[in-house]
DNA sequence: AGACTTAATTAAGATGATTAAATAACGACC
DNA sequence: GGTCGTTATTTAATCATCTTAATTAAGTCT
């Protein structure tokens, strides 16, 4: 559920300036550990005292920032200290995968208060399982002792396209068949009743390593999942690029060579059908979940199984050539490799040879810090980001008057 | 040259509203052809009269616009007209080519006055060209009845890795070998007495082609470049993306197969060996200027001649392969073949062919409506930015204040 | 006890936006 | 040809919000 600005992109009189003055206190406020006084918010934002105190004083009456009362003296008058007040709203996460399902609820600041792994119910239509799906984030809440009226936003991921501004899965997603034009985002908020925010499951990930996993500081990298699907999320100077059609990333398509141009060709040669985890199960003749036998293909072409090797290291391969090609295109500062295949240890060597081989200045190669985690993190930070824009929508409202008598001047 | 903000990202005051009103008054008004009154300056802003009158007369001071008297009622008031003053100040853009170096003059709005093209000089050490070419922009502004003084930026393009952040050429250039490390915007910043900014003649190149030709209101394209040297200039959400860097777009690196990871790998498996101008050279077994001898290879592949037809087929697959994978990762709503080979009709064609094969919602596919000028008008985009960013500058600043007396209010 | 320190608030002044009213200059109509 | 309404712009009054400077508050230190 998004809104597009109504107004003509702020009107910049006064009232904006107290806008951004404001968000400026809240940032400095939120990136603080533990409390802090009015002084260290003049310091960090740069703002005159007077100013600082009044944002202050409107942020403790929003119930945003909360009173701690003065604390020791320095050499002079006692500070009065505040902190930011975490429980002032929350937000939920539901990453929704084709096996598993996870859940988080968490602050304002991205603690952690519960989290939960569910099997993703089989055999329902999307708005039943989302129905469901919303159920149990409300009991996750009720456990988390959230009100439901404290929940500011919700993010939510899904594999395959989905279309953001819409909030609506747009294509079929690798193993949940049957989900087009699902509006998720419309659905999850009926059963939640606070916005949600919909979002590619890679795209995701990559937000999730931005933020507390291995691309930390890395505002120019990508994250390539490897499983039974393959794309990758692209992340633009801090920000996730989604593309004209939100296509963006789906490097599953990717063409591995003119020998595959000419053949009969649509499911035949692309990256996913050659590097996917389908491909690799038929090759290593076995079948059930990837769990059961990737473990073992790796063992054995370590213990030099002929076949085990040749599989491996043409994957590998395969792997290392679509990193090196999202790197010459992109030029990012990390390739974070992630999937149940991404994460294997000999394929990420290879990858990153084969990168360093083609790049002048290759990119850092590593591994998903956060693995399956790493979208759910990425969901937590896109919902506390629309939280915060909800938040600053209702600060531009004029809190609640307490009718401040004063002498009236002469 | 660019000036890193030394200031903490403009403070948060009553003038930076100013300043942003200023602009958007300002942006209005290059926007518009010939003469405008206050009253569509007040719509198109969505600022009062009041605020508007203020900042005409101030923008009047300053000279970017002119007042042009009261023009013909409307049944009330006559409206004062005014214009953007397009001779306040004018850009130089500088194509370096290989072969052919591209000179263009033009006023604020992009008017061009005067545009020449010169052999490059041969031979010559880097900083001696450049102080050439600086010569030659002088004679064109002296020819189009430019006063130096009035030259706010100018804007230079060379093939290679440039780093637009310092303003140097860090790679090496197709044909401008022992280009390493030459700081171009500071020699030319030197002869010219203007601020330069420098690009990388593919990025210019979609810039170009974003403003005046075939990508117009296409905020995310790619301009793929087959010449001798092959590369990408990709925007996304209307700029041009960089990478970490600077080697975004560097596609002549693109891998185009496992069968080419395992050779003697560097300089003979990458799409610039394979389908590079270089390559068909030999494969066609000529030498000299491409102008010379690619056409003929096109026509004898279009009259059934066997080779000429194998190798057309050959690069040109690659060519798609190549557009593909750019766009299932970058997903952009254009694709725009430039050079030598990229203009080539049935190229493009292929290419089409199997961008529509590979991705599920396709790019358009066109050929650069700009050709060889292409980086030139991006050139002229870029100055008219950094000469717009002086020209804020500049207005920060209060005009020169001629005392205005007033009556004291008692 | 008095002097210096640190923190926060109050007061006064500056800037620049807005609304409301005034002015300017015209067309139209009886 | 005077009144009236219309359109464009300016002036005046008001308001919001920032800044600096002064003041109050509540200590520590010698």
């Amino acid at each position: 559920m998004r809104h597009s600005g109504s107004t003509v992109e702020g009107a910049r009189d006064a009232a904006h300036v107290r806008r951004l003055n404001l968000e400026r206190v809240l940032a400095a406020a939120m990136s603080r550990e533990g409390p802090f006084t009015r002084a260290e918010l003049i310091e960090a934002t740069g703002l005159s005292a007077p100013t600082v105190g009044s944002l202050a004083i409107s942020l403790i009456r929003h119930g945003l920032l909360t009173d701690l009362g003065s604390g020791p003296s320095r050499g002079g008058r006692r500070p009065g200290h505040m902190e930011f007040n975490r429980r002032h709203g929350f937000v939920a996460a539901i990453d929704l995968g084709p096996t598993r399902t996870r859940l988080a609820v968490a602050d304002l600041t991205g603690e952690l208060l519960l989290r939960r792994v569910v099997n993703t119910p089989e055999n329902k239509q999307p708005r039943a399982l989302l129905n469901a799906l919303a159920h149990e984030t409300r009991e996750l809440l009720r456990a988390a002792d959230v009100p439901v009226s404290r929940l500011l936003a919700v993010g939510a991921g899904a594999p395959g396209a989905v279309d953001p501004a819409s909030g609506t899965i747009v294509g079929v997603a690798a193993n949940l068949r049957g989900w087009r034009h699902v509006p998720v985002a419309a659905i999850l908020h009926t059963a939640l009743d606070a916005p949600v925010v919909v979002e590619n499951d890679v795209n995701l990930a990559v937000l999730g390593e931005h933020w507390k996993g291995a691309a930390r500081e890395h505002d120019n990298c990508v994250f390539l999942s490897f499983g039974t699907g393959i794309g990758a999320g692209i992340m633009v100077n801090g920000r996730v690029h989604h593309g004209h059609h939100a296509l963006a990333g789906e490097i599953g398509l990717m063409c591995m060579g003119p020998q595959f141009v000419n053949v009969d060709f649509a499911p035949r040669g692309n990256l996913e059908t050659l590097a996917g985890l389908g491909a690799l199960r038929d090759r290593w003749h076995r079948s059930g979940d990837a769990a059961d036998w990737l473990p073992d293909l790796f063992l054995a072409a370590a213990n030099g199984d002929r076949d085990a090797h040749t599989i491996v290291e043409e994957v590998s391969t395969l792997v290392g050539i679509a990193a090196a090609n999202v790197s010459c295109t992109m030029d990012p500062s990390l390739v974070v490799l992630g999937g149940a295949l991404g994460m294997q240890e000999p394929l990420l060597l290879r990858v990153r040879q084969i990168v360093e081989r083609i790049m002048p200045v290759p990119p850092a190669v590593v591994a998903s810090a956060l693995d399956k985690d790493a979208p759910l993190w990425g969901s937590l930070l896109m919902a506390i980001g629309e939280a915060r824009e909800r938040v600053r929508r209702q600060l531009g409202r004029r809190p609640h008057h307490e009718s401040v008598h004063k002498g009236v001047s002469a």
